[in-house]
Parts: C-alpha cells; structure tokens; sequence
DNA sequence: CTAGGGTTAG
C-alpha cells in the first residue's frame, strides 16, 4: 500500500487509561515538537503543543518540557499560572527550569515568590548557577525584601559565583536599592572586569539615593576611564543633574548627546524635561516637552512637577487640565504634583476637589504622599482640626512625614493643643525624635508657658540633650 | 542543548 500507513508511536490503551508511563517514543519520531513551541505566538497554540507532547510522551523530555515552560513564563502572550502549574507535575526539574521560573516570577507582580522559589529549590537540594542570581536578586529589589540581597550575597560566595559579572552587577543593584551604597561600592571597586552596565547600575544607585554629587563624579571618572555613555547612562545621570541642581552639567550632557546622535527617544525626552524644569529652566523645559513627538505620563509628570516645585500652580492646573483631554491616564505621581501645586498657592478648595476626584474619577486611591500634601494643604490655610481629622480617617497608621507637616502647621499656627497630640504620635513612632520636643519647647516658649518648658526639659534626658542638635535655640533656654 | 544585567516622572 502507498503511501503507508505511519505506524502508531504505541498502543492507545495507554493514551487514557492512566497507567504507568507508557513506553518512551524514539526522540526522532517528532523531532520538530520543542522547536514549535519556540515559535508558539498564543497559548492555544502551546496547548496543542503541550497536548502532542503528552500523548507523545515527549514531555518526559526535560529539554523539551522547558521549551513549553520558557513561552508560558516568559512570553507576553504566556500565563504564568500555567507555567507554574507545568513546573509542578514536572518530575525533577533541572536548573534551567528552576532559573525559568525564577526569573518570571522575579517579573510577576509578586516578585517575593521569586525568592520563595529559590528557598524551595534550596530545601531540594538543587544548586544554583551563574543564571540564578540575576534573576533572584531582580526579584530580591522589586520585592519588599531588598534587604535580602545580602543572604544572596552569601550564596553568591558559597557557589563561587563571584566573578560572574552579572552576578556582580545585580548583587551592586541589590546592594544599592537597599541603600547600602557603601557595600556596593565595595563590590563595584573590587570587581576589575566592568562593562558599561555596571557603571550605570552603580550610577543609578547614586542617583536614586539622592547622592547626586557621588554620582556625576562616578560619571566622570567612567569617561576619563574611556567608556562610550549610551541612553541608559545618560538618563541617570539627567536624573542626578535635576535631583541636585546641577543645571550646567545637565547642559553641557545635553549638548554631548546632540553632538553624538544619541537616539532622543521617550525616556530621554523625559529625562531632559526632568533635569531642565526642577532647575529651573522652564522656558528650555516647555520648548522639548513641546517638541516631543512621543510623550508618556512620565514626560507628563516630570513637567507638572517641575512647574510645581518652582511654585507656577496657574501653570500647573492648566497644564492638568490639557492632560485631561489627552489619551493619557494620570496616575499618582501626577496627583502629588497637582496637589503640592494647590499647596504652594494656597488653594485650599481647588485641591480638595482634585483630591476627591482622585478617586472618584480617575479611580486612584489616594497614597500617604496624597494625604501629606492634603495635611499640608489644610495646616497652611490654618485648618488644623480638618488635618487632624484627615489624618485619622486614613487606611494607614500616621508615619512621621505626614505627622511632621502637621506639626509645622500647627507651630506656624500657634496650636499647642493639637501640638501636643501630634508629638506624642511622633514619639510613639520614634522614641528618640527629640527635635519634636524641641519644637513643642519653642512653642511653649512662645506662649510664655516656661513651666512646660521646664518640664519637657526634665522629660528628655540630660545625657541626650547634648546630642540634640538645635537645643541651643530653644528661646526658653536662658 | 535552552537563559542573563543597566534607563525617564515622586
């Protein structure tokens, strides 16, 4: 007969009938399954694959099933519930595919599973490679456990992975988004082989640290070292110009990168709105962010908030109000700089409506930063039982910023009974805070109240008086 | 056998 029947792979009793492992396929029967799903565009697709290579029992294959696992972790059009699900009925997953899903869920909105992983992994005895600890400590610093770079770091030196650069280079990441900045330096001067990644990412630490100076001086010492900056460089060390004021230097980036070519694209644009509106420059500012082909909310927000910082709140609202006709979302950095705009000008209505609307319109729950700027808002225009209120009706406990603006208004007010609760909140965060009895002292001071004065004075201890700075200019003090 | 790092707004 011709052409022939292909041969079945084996019986089909064994397709449903849920016995043990049916007998292994020759490799060469379908050669072609794990290279499809590389290039699977959907998950129907990895399913039909998946399902072929079920009934094919291709999937024992572990070089195969990883295949599968790579597109449903890593693809935008994979499901990561599917990988994780994948990995599960895998019998022995090797390192490859521990890595895999490390790295996805380092990814995944909730990066700690990442780590969790590795633990689980660990407990297995499996040890990890030099592909592991990239992907743990992404998962490390976008988790709330930054602080755990420094246990990798451990694991790091009992693989022996200590000389691998990226290993390096996010152990410096890990290191410096903890704000250890001293012990990333340590790494970063320790280790001889850079590349221009890790320069930016010990740069980037600097900047994000608010050590502006450290990092342009960093900056500097790569040039002179001979390094070709690329955008990634330059848009953290933009970054460090508009955090510090270093408007000539801003300039003199932005004249290097018209001079080489660099490629202006968003995060650029962005960048240089950025540096030029928080120094200052606005008309400079209004001129790219005007000439921008491509503008994000992130080009949106470092206009509004450099307008704000510089006080220009007419400038601000108008621009809002253009945002609001764009295709744009604002999100909540956008509401911090509207609000501490209203705050600067004093428009105590005009900032309550936006704030409400926050909400209601945009659905954007308000952050404390959103609250701090309303407490703010209210304790300049002398509302201070409405700040108090405000205060208390938040889903989150006071911290100390929010509870210090209070405080300054309640001083520039006059207002020692709410001063007093205020302090006592303070202290129940930070124990040692002693400016806030300092401030509470001038206050009574102020009122002629010496015998508070008196008192508060015993209340601190003598032994930390000396170490309080601006003790000595409590007015009270004679 | 397969894979990896750094970038914009607060």
């Amino acid at each position: 007969m011709f052409p022939p029947k292909r041969p079945t792979l084996f019986p089909k009793r064994y397709l449903y009938s849920g016995c043990a492992s049916p007998p292994r396929a020759p490799k060469s029967a379908l050669p072609h399954l794990s290279l499809l799903a590389d290039k699977c565009i959907s998950m129907t697709q990895l399913k039909q694959i998946h399902a072929q290579m079920i009934v094919t029992s291709r999937i024992s294959d572990h070089f195969a099933a990883s295949r599968l696992l790579s597109f449903c972790a890593l693809s935008d059009s994979g499901d990561i519930n599917y990988a994780i699900k994948l990995f599960n009925i895998t019998q022995d997953p090797n390192i490859f595919m521990w890595n895999i899903l490390i790295r996805a869920l380092a990814n995944s909105p909730n990066p700690s599973r990442a780590v969790f992983l590795y633990i689980q992994m660990r407990r297995q005895g499996v040890c990890p490679n030099n592909h592991t600890f990239p992907f743990l400590l992404k998962g490390c610093c976008s988790s709330c456990l930054p602080e755990s770079c420094m246990q990798v770091h451990t694991h790091v030196l009992k693989f022996g992975l200590e000389l691998d650069l990226h290993v390096v280079n996010g152990l410096v990441r890990g290191y410096c988004v903890s704000s250890h900045l001293s012990s990333a330096r340590r790494l970063f001067d320790e280790f001889s082989e850079r590349d221009l990644s890790i320069w930016t990412t010990m740069i980037t630490g600097y900047a994000q640290n608010f050590c502006a100076i450290e990092a342009l001086v960093l900056f500097d010492r790569m040039l002179v070292e001979g390094f070709e900056p690329n955008g990634s460089t330059v848009a953290s060390v933009l970054s460090a110009c508009a955090r510090s004021g270093c408007l000539e230097l801003g300039e003199r980036i932005h004249a290097f990168m018209l001079e080489r070519g660099v490629q202006m694209g968003v995060i650029l644009g962005t960048a240089l709105v950025h540096m030029y509106a928080k120094n200052g420059a606005i008309s400079m500012a209004t001129k790219l962010f005007d000439s921008m082909p491509e503008r994000n909310i992130a080009t949106w927000n470092a206009m509004l908030c450099g307008l704000a910082s510089h006080g220009h709140a007419e400038e601000v609202l108008a621009l809002f109000r253009k945002l609001e006709k764009e295709d744009l979302v604002p999100n909540d950095v956008t509401f911090v700089g509207v609000l501490s705009a209203c705050c600067h000008a004093g428009l105590i209505d005009v900032g309550y409506k936006i704030f409400n609307s926050m909400k209601e319109v945009y659905g954007i729950e308000p952050k404390i930063e959103h609250y701090g700027c309303m407490v703010d808002l209210l304790g300049r225009g002398g509302k201070l039982v409405e700040a108090e209120e405000l205060i208390k009706r938040m889903a989150w406990k006071a911290d100390v910023v929010i509870l210090g603006a209070l405080l300054a208004a309640c001083k520039n007010q006059g207002n020692i009974e709410i001063a007093e609760r205020v302090v006592k909140d303070i202290l129940a965060l930070e124990p040692h805070n002693h400016m806030v009895h300092v401030v509470l002292s001038n206050m009574f001071a102020e009122a002629g109240r010496w015998q508070d004065v008196w008192r508060l004075r015993k209340v601190m201890k003598v032994g930390n008086l000396k170490k309080t700075p601006g003790w000595s200019l409590v007015d009270g003090d004679k």
